[in-house]
DNA sequence: AGCTAATCGAGACGGTACGTCACGTCTTTAG
DNA sequence: CTAAAGACGTGACGTACCGTCTCGATTAGCT
């Protein structure tokens, strides 16, 4: 009888969509994914609750938004990997900046919500990988292209494997802290990748 | 007055505890991790909720558990990884048969829940590593020394590095699904990461 | 800055006016008091909740006027009770039309749903009375004084209260639905009264 | 799949039963029946909502119950109408006494919370009828055919009908707040209902 | 073999959060 | 420039589970 009742986004309240991602990003800092609630959020954001049913369909899907707004912030046009000419360096260099953010508080906790919820539940693995892990790994490819070029690397190889060899590593650490996620590790790593990777 | 007091583990019924196990398996793979619940855990098993909160702290510890006694039925034994003397094919092999895994339905379920927990929960992450993750990657380990004694790898790396090479990328696509997970894939994996470790 | 804002009735939709009331009376009935919301009328009127919440200050108000308009589009003028000489018969009639009305669906249940309000609320419970009830009761007490005048009442009764034992009766039976009200009650009710009533 | 599941009364808590009972009669005499909320309730009670939607179908039936022990501890078994010999001494005195009760605000909330809910919820209507109304309604008929057995009230008057005459104008001036409610009113209404009442 | 104490299935309990509904207010947009 | 449409903060709804707590009724290990 009652149609679901699409809301009409000419209307959103901008001031109360901030709110509710910044209380969202807070809250999952203070008290982790498992604890985070819809109620808290929506108190945290002085907003009702059903004004966050009304725009997400759930927890994980306002995290995402968050996490995106997040980098938006921070990104500012970084649409580039760095190509001085040299891989390795440029590879290293890349690798132990994704190691700082990995390490860095802010952005922990909200990525390892993000990616524990996407790993048990496809739909919005599928948009977490769509709307931020790939752009990223695009970058790679990229430039690992820009290198095949340049004879840098093996033209006969697929960058996106080779670039899975240089992610996955730091990924498996990070996500279940197998090991400390450092600097040296990611050099070591962008090493031997690169002795894969390199022409023969 | 009366302490916490600890159970006494040698009263404890084998029947109820199978059968907790047995449910939780079941209701991970029919309603996935966040839809499962202690109460249907109890009431699929035919017992008592205290009986599951008496030898279980969590729900994701239930299905450590759980997921712990799946491995020991299916794993008879098979402490080794092969040793032909030929690194490539014995690793090819591996991870075909880790492919084939994490792509079977029964592992899948119970798995990803366990990884997605640990990833959001540090204390369980540790223990699913050090019961799970690590006895594995030791495997590795000590097939990589293997070689390296025998000349087919260079002595000169880190084998703990060089198996993150080849089991970070399969855990990255079968975490976060961006790309099918294959037994090509699993080879040129190998391949790849076979060129860094080999001797110069 | 603007103030509160009276309304300025002389621009009301009269259109609108009539489609709330319609349809306050429609939902009375199909969903019963309770349910009726402020939303339901304004979506079945075709009308902004606004425009309810301008014009009057709560459901049972609304409730109320549309009553009233039912009942002005029934009466047409009957502002009398019948006289013909006999008022064991001219109270007879009045009563068994009394019954029938209050068995009648369409009053029902908008009648119920005031009482029931006024009941527990005693402002909306006076506007009842004096809009609805009381002019009623006036009727009642002409008819008896010219019946005492006519010598057919005791002329020492009051008949306020002569009235109410023959309404109080009525009004019993419908409100909590003891026992059916039947035209054969309201006979029973008039000679037993007019017993009282009678001269000595 | 799941079965409403009846709950076992023997393993209820009598001190949780007693506290909502309380807490429901504080509640309506402070803020109305209107603004009773069942989480008020559990709140004031000291108890889960669950405790109270496991034992009860809605707040009406908290407060029926309410009522009902209410009842039970003022009546202390009288559970007879004095009879004196002299009948309208007799319903004086208890009239006045159902004035009395009327007008006490402890009975007063809950009493107009109850009849209105039964005015317009049938099933609670009846409920409350069954339970609490007609008992006394009963008394009045066995104190009337003790009456016409003894000569002082026509055997020819259906007792139940007389019995109306008298409770009903007290209910009406109750429910509706038409005149006030006093002990000359009630002295009233049984002079004159007598007077139709008397032997001819 | 019988006693006795702990574990067991069951489920009521005080709670927290869920996702929905309606309230009454306020703002935006179309006629 | 009125009113429909409807988003908003608020708060109660009734439900689902949480983790704790009592209940008898089995067990299982010790006398």
């Amino acid at each position: 009888m009652t149609t679901p009742r699409t809301p009409d986004s000419t209307r959103r309240s901008e001031r109360s969509r901030r709110a509710i991602l910044d209380a969202a990003l807070e809250l999952v800092g203070e008290t982790g994914y498992q604890k985070l609630t819809i109620e808290a959020i929506a108190a945290r954001a002085g907003v009702g609750k059903q004004t966050i049913y009304r725009w997400w369909p759930s927890k994980a899907s306002v995290l995402l938004d968050a996490f995106l707004a997040l980098g938006e912030d921070a990104a500012q046009g970084e649409y580039e990997l760095p190509d001085t000419g040299d891989l390795e360096a440029d590879l290293k260099s890349v690798l132990r900046a994704t190691v700082d953010e990995l390490n860095s508080p802010v952005y922990d906790a909200p990525a390892r919500a993000l990616a524990a919820e996407g790993v048990v539940n496809a739909e919005l693995g599928a948009q977490f990988v769509s709307l931020v892990l790939e752009p990223q790994l695009q970058l790679y490819v990229k430039r690992l292209r820009a290198a095949q070029e340049a004879g840098g690397a093996d033209p006969g190889i697929d960058p996106r494997i080779a670039l899975e060899l240089l992610v996955g590593p730091l990924a498996h650490r990070w996500m279940l802290r197998t090991l400390p996620l450092t600097h040296e590790y990611a050099d070591a790593v962008v090493e031997l990748a690169l002795r894969g990777i390199a022409p023969r």
